[in-house]
DNA sequence: CTCCTTCCCTAACAAGTGTTTGGTAGGTTA
DNA sequence: TAACCTACCAAACACTTGTTAGGGAAGGAG
């Protein structure tokens, strides 16, 4: 036989492509079993269903993005480079866990209803106070703007940053960092011309 | 009898606001019926299929929009008049066919591969180019920064606008307009807060 | 060799799916 | 009144869904 206790995890990962493609609801068992290259009814030798293989996917994702989160807040930078670091980290989840991300994207907001999935809705408060507390500081210390909605401002951060899973391909010409750059130039010198306004030397 | 040739249209909007809280495949004909109040089966006196409801839902969010967008493009403003527009125009979109749009961005990725549904694509190629050349010609006028990768750019500004539409909640505290002023407001000149950086008066 | 574990297949299950068919209450038209 | 149309219901259809049970081939351990 072969070595194989990574089958699982090669399972796990193509169910989480064919997820991202297709919509958890859209993908049937036997979709996931042919793309891994078994049998529908043997999917359920890896795994309890298939409700379970999209909570292993969620919560790997989660577990990962948070330990980086933590690490940045940890840190207790100033607010500019806490939200610069937030953001490049998330580009690299995104890079990491592309599949994963777009099922979050796509799924959670109403997974989260349901009681099995209820962490998402916790993780998604932790989020959004660690986003607003960044952007409070920053007000506060005069470097973001104070005439804009902060939560407006915090979504629009928060979705500029997450919907690039849809698109992103990694391997592209754009590595995560530098995408993080462009997109953080965009967030916060915005995208018009002004005067005095540097290009990259 | 009652007079309800809009009963039709009544079904129709009740179908996309579940197709847009639950996704389209996770959404059954008796959960339509339901929330509409008749059964099934009663369905199909008025509509051919599932799929064709939301057919039905889509051309008539993209036949809408366009005709606001042919409008604005016709008019031959100036590239950042033109933007501004086309994202406000965007905006009140939303406002209106708020469900439709969150459909549309759940769903016409998949979807698109669907011959049935190759409009979605079209419409899509027809919307890039429009943003693409109204950006290059922002760039080329010096009204937009030079050293962004437009197609990034592009990218950043069309997610930014639609997926408001996840969170977006008519009759809010903030109209249609006044989002799509803050937007463009972040979008153009960042979140950032700099020397000379004028707030509301 | 024999035993055991790992990993998969075959075949079926009950529940739920979109859809069709035939019928019918009640208003409109002639 | 009679014929007709609109909008629906009741019941069933064929099919797909996630899931389970039993079995078997292939290698490692004794």
């Amino acid at each position: 036989m072969r070595p194989a206790p990574e089958r699982r995890r090669e399972i796990l990962d193509t169910a989480a492509e064919v997820f991202a493609a297709q919509g958890y609801d859209a993908t049937t068992v036997r979709r996931i079993a042919d793309a891994a290259g078994l049998l529908a009814g043997s999917l359920y030798y890896h795994f309890d269903s298939k409700e379970s293989m999209l909570d292993e996917i969620l919560r790997a994702f989660l577990d990962e993005l948070w330990a980086r989160y933590d690490a940045v807040l940890a840190a207790v930078l100033g607010p500019r480079e806490t939200l610069e670091a937030l953001v490049t980290e998330s580009f690299r989840e995104i890079d990491r866990h592309r599949a994963a991300v777009a099922i979050y994207q796509k799924e959670s907001r109403h997974l989260r209803e349901q009681p099995r999935f209820g962490y998402l809705a916790g993780s998604q408060r932790r989020f959004e106070q660690a986003w607003l507390r960044t952007l409070e500081r920053g007000v506060a210390a005069g470097v973001f703007r104070t005439d804009l909605d902060v939560r407006l401002t915090y979504r629009f951060v928060r979705d500029t940053v997450w919907v690039a899973a849809s698109w992103y391909r990694p391997g592209g010409q754009h590595s995560p960092e530098e995408i993080a750059r462009q997109y953080l130039s965009m967030v916060l010198e915005g995208v018009a011309l002004r005067d005095g306004h540097r290009t990259y030397d």
